[in-house]
DNA sequence: CGTAGTGTTGAATTGAATCAAGTGTCGTGG
DNA sequence: CCACGACACTTGATTCAATTCAACACTACG
């Protein structure tokens, strides 16, 4: 029944009338063009070049490296290795993880169009995590050290790298809070309600995605197990809050799923 | 027995030749003058003035404010009031915490001398947590504006600030893989060498020291109940690893303390 | 001196992990 | 294009680490 349930699930997404991003980008731009600049990127709302104006623009530009794309698999960078740059996203999607005493990773983060990657390593010159892409994906590499001097010239940009930076710390807050006082259930409704939210801002449905990572994934990163979050998953949607499909998960009852988080 | 052993480290401990600190302040100075400028503090090194020359820490003195100190229990600033400063403890200890919906608070962040409060409110312009003085203390504050005012003159500055939040998020997200892969008492051991390196940078014993918190707080902090921590507590006490009493801590084994962490 | 807050310990309970056995899905190469 | 193998996911039974509930001891402070 369970399995019947799934199958009905993929026909109705299908059918549905708004299309599932096939990655996390908006549809406008080609999701891997190098070509494109910081001025006419379809995130410059959420990177860096918010509040800038054009002429600011034009330098940033001149010190963002647009790499080729990367395949899923790829690494971004090493956990050691020399810290060099921050990236952001473009399209696609990463995970950072990290690999304990034991040899089995967890995840610490993971990055949708428009966030920023590798701040870990600013303090200690050394990035504190591996980070790899999940999906075929794009990024801007800034080299950290020409950043800090161009926010040295432009106020602004100063201003917002230390809102972003600020941004990630009250992030991460949050997430030590959902790990340390909340449930399984709990901790997975926040996750899918913040993918849900992070993937309004890029323009993006909200109630409709793609999971890029796995389930073992998101139990690393919630401090669960793969098993758990698939019970949790299963049981979310015999509730008929969600409707999932493999990666494909469609928020059903969004108030229900808040109202789960605040009734512990 | 339990209790004929606790008395018995108390006797130990007090008999010993380096003092306890009554609060986490290097002796030289007087724990709570309000009038040390930035260039004596003797926590310079740690805290913004580093990497600073004479002029340039005489400019970051003029901006900071150094209030009256604050009494065991004070807030230094609630859950989102209007963000306008950080704040580097010069003396005593505090900590962040936030109210989950259920009423009960969760502890997101000790502080200890040296250390920057409030970088959890620059980005959203209010403070995400409360923060109330654990014990005596006094603090310097930094009126953020005017400090985003002297990076943008002083790069040393503004380089320095961007190293002190990515340490932030580095160490958060350290407490994150600790809370989602580790047992009790490898959380529990963390915590304790956490707190000793920490000691250790303001020259305080990196082995004996005294809890500024209640075991409901390190609970709070970790993720475990008050029950948890103390019986995790008189289990390492049992193993000769440590050597509790009350709030007095010594550690008598850091090496095998270390080793709890990498056996997960 | 009494009381509220802090800490300890024990017994019972439980949420999530572990162990185990599958099915489903996807990419690759024959 | 299909078959194969590796990986991803699900579901069930059992176990266990930590919580909960409960009772009590200690301490510190007005």
């Amino acid at each position: 029944m369970g399995s019947a349930n799934l199958r009905g699930s993929t026909q109705t997404a299908e059918g549905s009338k708004i299309p599932l991003q096939q990655n996390a980008t908006p549809a406008k731009v080609c999701p891997h063009n190098s070509n494109i600049s910081c001025a006419s990127c379809r995130l410059n709302e959420l990177c860096l070049p918010i509040a800038l104006n054009k002429s600011e623009i034009h330098q940033l530009d001149e010190i963002v490296e647009r790499n080729r794309p990367y395949k899923k698999g790829d690494h971004l960078y090493r956990q050691s290795d020399d810290f060099k740059s921050v990236y952001a996203v473009r399209s696609g999607s990463f995970k950072s993880y990290v690999l304990s005493d034991n040899g089995q990773g967890r995840v610490t983060s993971f990055f949708l169009p428009g966030e920023i990657i590798g701040m870990d390593g600013i303090a200690s010159k050394q990035y504190a995590n591996s980070t790899i892409a999940l999906e075929h994906s794009s990024i801007c590499e800034i080299p950290f050290s020409q950043l800090e001097k161009l926010s040295h010239q432009l106020p602004s940009l100063q201003h917002h790298f230390f809102a972003i930076m600020g941004n990630e710390i009250a992030k991460d807050q949050q997430i030590h809070t959902l790990l340390s006082s909340y449930t399984a259930e709990e901790r997975t409704a926040s996750f899918l309600l913040g993918l849900s939210s992070r993937y309004a801002h890029v323009s993006l449905s909200p109630s409709r995605f793609l999971l890029p990572m796995t389930r073992s994934d998101i139990g690393e990163y919630l401090g669960l197990t793969v098993e758990t979050v698939s019970r949790i998953f299963t049981g979310l949607q015999r509730k008929e809050l969600i409707q999932v499909n493999n990666r494909e998960i469609e928020l059903l009852d969004i108030a229900a799923l808040r109202a789960i988080i605040s009734s512990s």
